[in-house]
DNA sequence: TTGAAAGCGCTAACAG
DNA sequence: CTGTTAGCGCTTTCAA
């Protein structure tokens, strides 16, 4: 069924079908109630493929994120839903694992057209990577890591969102703070500008960074984090607080220390990052830095789709660095009940 | 660019760089390496929504779920795009919040023909919503509803999943079982099955059913959970043991017991339904009734995918009813540390 | 083994 | 205000 049948039931040309679809406003009511008689007697429904093909535009997103068991980009990803039907795109989403060769065939293309545009969240992309794609649909990176190259990029300030967290341990008079998640074998990656962040505050109030607090991990979920804090309390570290890369690694740090029966925060407090609504329900609720996600994904779906309507090639545009805005929860794994 | 431009700088005719583009047999080394350089050369990629709009087909599905904010279609989710690349099949995921009205929107097919089949997670919508169906394209139902019509149907057994659980209680020697996730409003809706479980296994074991123990809740997070549980306890219940609808609403429920000095499984033992990651890392390690999202994704896919091939039209199908299996897995929250 | 040509369903000129 | 026509880029008969 097209629009050749609802044109030869209601004894017009295709044309004037494809007017009344898409409310042309020149047409004489009379026609445009025949049309629509037709339409409905039919079933009509456009084709979107073929419209598409014409327009040489789909009307689809694609959003990459490393992993949707994480509730972070969950959250992410139904706040960039929500705003790509804003301007009438709908999402295709793709989950990375955090793995290079994935993130490259996203970034490469390889729904060739059919995405009229893709926001990436990259984790183990290489600049390099980046600097040879050669899929033509405009790219937005959203996340903490930053490459210089032409693509717009969202991300609050990492390095300040840290800072304040760490602030926020030290103003609770915690001097020895532990920074988990590190990754041993590569310490310029993912979890670099919040340990700077760590650093850096610590550098601020003259707190000397102790390179034994600072735990690497093997993932970014929370087993992974239980396993960084089970092997920082074995190797005779005793830190009084400590900062997580993350929400889920801080909540499997809790876990590792209610079995060794450490309290928190009496023992030692904690802060997380990503504000997920896990970590407003445990036994001890989680302090943690909170990300504006909605901004991130209004800032991301917006550049993505003025980016579409301009038309403009990246090499020709200049690449934004946008920041939304975060704020510090305080809850119980800092404060107490 | 376009097949055009390669068979011209080529110097072969469209057919042939069509042929080695899908790797049709037949063509001679010469030829398909002189093809193959001219790919190379002009960067060509395939134009996807023009091969679809020949072949009638897109190979995209959708998914549509309530919320991704829930970590159990977040992971589903995740699932359900691994199933789908394993047939070739990328996947578009909607959320419809549980509302009734986009619910009805997905099934009604509003990305017209863009995508080849639809799974659908239903929770408000009506058995005659989906009845005056007209888009044709293939549907898969999954989650507890049931309709009688002729779509397959893939859920665990939700009725023997919740007598396992009630049953797992009792085993422990408690009575007073409540059960939070009712539906006030409307006692046949999405927690019916489960609801019908427990009062099955409470009487096969000749327990009473206590209706003051039935919890209702205005939605299946957290915050449901934790205020239902503190509802049921301020209007002076003391119940033994909680059922949830949901892990979330059981996390939230024993986050309201914390809050009043109520301890997991001492005071009160908590089962919940669906096994998220997260419930195994709060303080109290949670029991729930875990079922097998894999082969749900799997299935699901298998049977839309085999839809889609046979092309036959929903009303000649003899629907099927498909049933995953499930485990209870006993944790804290039932057995404790 | 390769080429020519038709057509998937739609929109956008351009006419009338 | 409405009709005709030419493609969008691809696959697929049908021939050569």
């Amino acid at each position: 069924m097209s629009l050749k049948d609802v044109a030869e039931r209601a004894g017009v040309s295709i044309k004037t079908v494809s007017n009344v679809v898409n409310n042309y406003p020149h047409i004489t009511p009379t026609t445009r109630a025949k049309v629509q008689r037709a339409i409905d007697d039919l079933g009509y429904r456009p084709n979107l493929t073929a419209r598409h093909l014409r327009k040489g535009r789909t009307g689809i997103l694609a959003l990459a994120v490393p992993e949707l068991g994480n509730p972070y980009f969950a959250e992410l990803a139904g706040d960039v839903i929500d705003a790509a039907a804003e301007h009438d795109y709908t999402v295709l989403l793709d989950h990375t694992q955090g793995r290079r060769e994935r993130e490259l065939l996203v970034t490469q293309g390889f729904r060739a057209r059919v995405i009229d545009g893709l926001i990436l969240n990259p984790l183990e992309l290489e600049p390099e990577d980046l600097a040879v794609r050669t899929d033509d649909a405009p790219l937005v990176l959203i996340g903490e890591r930053r490459y210089d190259l032409p693509y717009d990029h969202i991300a609050i300030d990492n390095i300040a969102a840290a800072r304040a967290a760490v602030r926020h341990l030290l103003d609770l008079g915690r001097r020895r703070i532990a920074f988990l998640g590190a990754r041993g074998d590569r310490p310029s990656q993912p979890a670099h500008l919040r340990l700077l962040g760590w650093q850096a505050e610590l550098a601020a109030s003259g707190v000397p960074a102790d390179e034994s607090l600072v735990a690497p991990v093997e993932g970014w979920d929370r087993a992974d984090g239980a396993a960084a804090m089970a092997a920082l309390l074995d190797a005779g570290a005793r830190p009084d607080a400590v900062f997580a890369y993350n929400d889920l690694i801080a909540i499997g740090a809790m876990r590792a220390m209610s079995e060794r029966g450490l309290r928190v925060p009496e023992d030692i407090a904690v802060v997380g990052f990503d504000d997920l609504t896990e970590g407003r329900y445990g036994a001890v609720t989680l302090t943690t830095v909170s990300p504006d996600k909605r901004a991130i994904a209004r800032l991301a779906v917006e550049s993505l789709v003025s980016a579409i309507a301009g038309g403009r090639r990246d090499e020709e545009r200049t690449p934004r660095e946008l920041q939304p805005g975060f704020a510090l929860v305080e809850r119980e794994s800092t404060l107490g009940a």
